[in-house]
DNA sequence: CTGAAAGCGCTTACAG
DNA sequence: CTGAAAGCGCTTACAG
């Protein structure tokens, strides 16, 4: 690879005037010299090394982005967010997968923190894993006292994210939609209570049952995972336990949309009709609830935006400006997997 | 960020000595000073300056994964599969999305380039685009010049992939299947043609049928994109040419999973039954093609395996070893979305 | 407007 | 086994 030396001599400047203009820095250069010095860089292909620049300023331009899950569309529209954001800037995008594993997340942090990353993005909430309890705090301060910029996009036990919604208020519309429609049996796949996210969506599907006025029933919430084989097996749980459908429960609220994938067709093999025998809500709208049959009612999250947020936040707190944590607005949007119910339950 | 320095300081040992330590060198060092320079640098919390290091080997454990669509699954799967081999050896993971843009993708490659990225994974086919045609093989020969590896995952004009599958035969095996069912009168959305592997598939397609003795008909072949939304106007496209569903056609090719996903749901929204009316095929099995309704009939490709192994080669084309190009296996995977026909066309 | 020089944080011959 | 020193490729005061 050709140096800023090599340019040099070949243009016959120093190497500082060489610098000066390849590096577009605000630096008077005579006209003729910046014209050889391009010409001279051109002809080497020279390309700048980004790494002894990155080590003068202790940052390079390179954003970490912290997911559960790579394989979970959720996290690959915020990704997407990010990504779109950042091209514009010269930023490189990293997504690191921590498996929902607090050490697999330390150990990214960790290696972003040796890369003197400028920014990382927590896209998930916090692991809530003791293995890491105490090494990620420790990485999170360092990059942070480095002047790296550190944005989380989820709700969390502790301090407020940077971006984020209002779980609680998002899951209750849900609710109230279908109480609208004439439900009062509501089941709900809650998602790993490990995740402080879930447990937000959690206590927004109870307390909206409660506020309108609907007795919520302890054997209709579940525990689950967040993938889709979680939604058919709390499918089967529901029914082991002897709950009829379409009469025990006319309506199932899952806490995102692949617990509802893996509930619709785990209905569908069991013969069960949606939306007629019951109704099916997810939660994020990731694109392939557009596309199931029946396709998904479920809570829009601006997923893109909150990547495409979640990057600007951390420019703006490298260039020392003051964030407000900021919720995005969600929306009910209502497609073909939930109806009036047939029967009414209770 | 403390320093390699302050750790020496710390443990009252040179800075030589205490790299040796840290940097695990094979290099002796008494048991001792070991242990102080250890004490030291977790006293203060040392994570070495990647940068530092990279700046002396001019090269950084990162690579860079080309994709031509971040949120297309496909390509989701195989940077799964990088990252899952990358993660055990301590690099990192860059996925550049070229939104099928020639500018882009070399814009992107001269950015790992800038960085020093250890090596840059092309995913996707070749783009075709006049725009960077002699950008991008300027930066891939610098790249190789300076020790990085280039390696490629699918089928391309000029050179032979490190890593792929044989599209033709993977193609050709799922009309035989079709045909071995009864279909004669298959229709194929053929994805974009200005992508290799599209165009070979979809002479996978026409050789299998003539070699089985079905004259394909042109009418038949629709050239598509790759987005489901594609597989949703061809078939519009298809009925609007006249051709009627169970007679003019019973099957459907898709070129990709997210086409068929499309043809599913526009099929269902005219009413028309699949397998019953018509049969509906897949490729690439993404993970949802298992979760549809009815679950989709495909062609496995060995997704995230090709993502290991393009790592592996990656790693094998630093150590200096030779990569010998290898074609995996793909595997005819019969769901609920095909059948023999009912009634037979032709 | 131009250039010589210091220094970012490491690693690695080289000398002892 | 340990350390002093050079050097990776840049940028940026500082001097002219």
């Amino acid at each position: 690879m050709t140096s800023i030396t090599e340019v040099a001599r070949l243009a016959g400047v120093s190497i500082a005037t060489a610098s000066r203009v390849v590096s577009a820095a605000d630096y008077p250069v005579s006209a003729s010299t910046r014209e050889r010095v391009l010409i001279a860089a051109k002809e080497l292909d020279y390309v700048p090394n980004a790494l002894a620049r990155g080590l003068l300023k202790s940052q390079i331009p390179l954003v970490g982005v912290i997911v559960h899950d790579t394989a979970d569309p959720y996290f690959a529209e915020i990704v997407r967010g990010v990504e779109d954001a950042a091209e514009s800037g010269g930023y490189l995008v990293i997504t690191c997968s921590s498996e929902r594993e607090g050490a697999r997340e330390a150990s990214y942090v960790r290696l972003l923190r040796s890369m003197r990353a400028a920014g990382v993005i927590f896209a998930g909430s916090d692991l809530d894993d003791p293995a890491s309890a105490n090494e990620l705090p420790r990485h999170v301060a360092a990059l942070r006292a480095s002047g790296a910029a550190v944005v989380h996009l989820s709700a969390r036990a502790e301090g407020r994210p940077e971006i984020s919604i209002d779980n609680r208020a998002a899951i209750g519309s849900m609710v109230a939609a279908l109480v609208g429609m004439g439900h009062r049996r509501i089941a709900l796949l809650a998602g790993p209570t490990a995740l402080y996210a879930a447990r937000e969506r959690r206590i927004g599907f109870s307390s909206a049952l409660q506020d309108l006025g609907v007795a919520p029933d302890e054997r209709l919430i579940l525990e689950t995972g967040f993938a889709a084989e979680s939604g058919a097996s709390a499918v089967d749980e529901l029914m082991a336990a002897g709950m009829k459908p379409g009469i025990d429960f006319t309506a199932i609220v899952c806490a995102n949309d692949l617990l509802a994938l893996g509930t619709l067709q785990r209905l569908h093999e069991h013969g069960i009709d949606v939306p007629r025998d019951v109704s099916v809500a997810g939660f994020d709208d990731i694109p392939v609830a557009a596309m199931t049959a029946p396709s998904l009612s479920t809570v829009r999250l601006p997923l893109r935006e909150m990547g495409r947020r979640g990057f600007e936040a951390a420019i703006r707190v490298l260039d020392g400006e003051r964030v407000e944590p900021v919720l995005l607005p969600t929306e009910v949007i209502l497609r073909d997997s939930t109806a009036a119910p047939a029967s009414r339950g209770n």
